[in-house]
DNA sequence: GAAATGCTATTTGTAAGACAAAATCATGGT
DNA sequence: ACCATGATTTTGTCTTACAAATAGCATTTC
């Protein structure tokens, strides 16, 4: 009694559907390939556009992948990390550029997110994961580079010591946050003044995560929020001030 | 030689990106129409399949939705917590089903980040919102609901609590960890007797909630997952035997 | 004169067919 | 034996056409 029902929701959504569960549930393993799109086309009984837009719906997701050629196809794909990060964070950008979330809000996020990985960090951390910290902070440190460079340095060391938690969910929601609200915070310190502040409190951070001082490392992490949040505050004052 | 090495990208990811980095920046703002496929595709000098396609990828990303009509067209949706959150999950769930993160792992960082929200919520939680969290509480306790339903209060009683945090970008990050990692973690929680132990745990996290101590409602959350922990280790153990 | 109804234009949704491009494989020539 | 070339398969893109939805307008009717 499928013809009763009127289905308003458009077909290629559909499709996309009816394929991301078949994934999901395992019916297409990940490397596998599936159905030619002329096969799905047929099977599904519509027309090869209408699957294809349902195919990039789930490229979009990072759930298949295609590969032109004999042995091509429409592969499914084992969602990585970095890419599932990625995507999130986009999304998360796009909820602060869109002032969902306060300054305030997100500091005192973070806050509460990232003193809690660092206890973690403070217990697993290896020497790998440490030099690779300290490599992120050595080109935070050249002055050379560009804000842009400077915050994407800023993005890798936060990165580095979330890695250091060696807990791959801490790692998976992590991202997400640093990648999406650390340049919004950061986006007020510009002067290179600043920068030699931020570059100090990190080298202060390292040197207590060296010495495993899970209490030290916390209030450090504190002060630079509250050093972050301060500038903050100063820079939306000067530019109320400026408006009168 | 960079001169011969053609753009490998297809169009249709090109023009997404274009596309997205546009409503990103704000060319396009919310609500806004933006122009007809047909329009698109002569600025951008392709087919409108190619257009359409990209469009697709930007639906499934929930950026834009469509609407038929002469007062139709593609519109730049404002993307709501609860679309974006779903989204996260679902990523999470993909990354859970696929085996990427195990159980220890999750335990390990639910205990992490759902004490240091629990830190925030006893500082900022008032009455509906602890209300909303005995309400969940109610739920759950009705012995007549099924395993799936049981499950679903749970999940209602932990995002009640990190609502409590009155913070959003904790309620954004946590919902991804909460909708898709609890139903893993419970899913060893199935015997009757088993529910009567979690709901008394969280009956005293909740008076310890309303009386404001910080130290004994982290104390019992750790008592809760330690106590998933070891029932997920009592299940593999058994399964182990009954596999010799 | 006002309201309801139907028509039309616009825009997305779907379809079909054709050709281009890439990549593999087999075949043939050297 | 090895390399090159062409055939084949599959996705990528374009073209064209029509269907469906919907808002606005005109027409008709009371």
């Amino acid at each position: 009694m499928q013809e009763n029902v009127i289905v308003k929701v458009s077909i290629s959504k559909q499709i996309a559907e009816q394929l991301r569960s078949a994934i999901v549930s395992g019916q297409f393993k990940i490397g596998e390939r599936l159905p030619t799109e002329d096969e799905l086309a047929q099977r599904y009984g519509v027309s090869r556009p209408s699957v294809r837009e349902a195919l990039k719906r789930l490229a979009a997701q990072n759930l298949v992948r295609a590969k032109r050629g004999p042995t091509g196809g429409n592969f499914v794909v084992q969602p990585s990390f970095e890419e599932l990060a990625e995507s999130l964070s986009g999304a998360a950008t796009l909820l602060v550029g869109m002032g969902a979330l306060d300054i305030e809000e997100i500091i005192e996020g973070r806050r509460i997110l990232q003193v809690s990985c660092l206890q973690q960090a403070v217990v697993n951390a290896d020497d790998a994961q440490l030099r690779n910290i300290e490599d992120a902070l050595q080109r935070q440190q050249d002055p050379g580079i560009s804000d842009e460079e400077f915050c994407q340095a800023d993005v890798a060391f936060h990165r580095a010591l979330v890695d250091a938690t060696n807990n791959g969910m801490l790692r998976f929601v992590m991202y997400t946050v640093i990648e999406a609200l650390i340049p919004v915070t950061n986006m007020v310190v510009t002067v290179v003044r600043e920068r030699s502040d931020i570059i100090s409190l990190h080298q202060r951070m390292l040197a207590q995560l060296r010495q495993r001082n899970s209490a030290e490392l916390a209030a450090l992490m504190n002060e630079l929020l509250d050093y972050l949040l301060q500038k903050f505050e100063q820079a939306t004052t000067a530019r109320a001030q400026k408006s009168v």
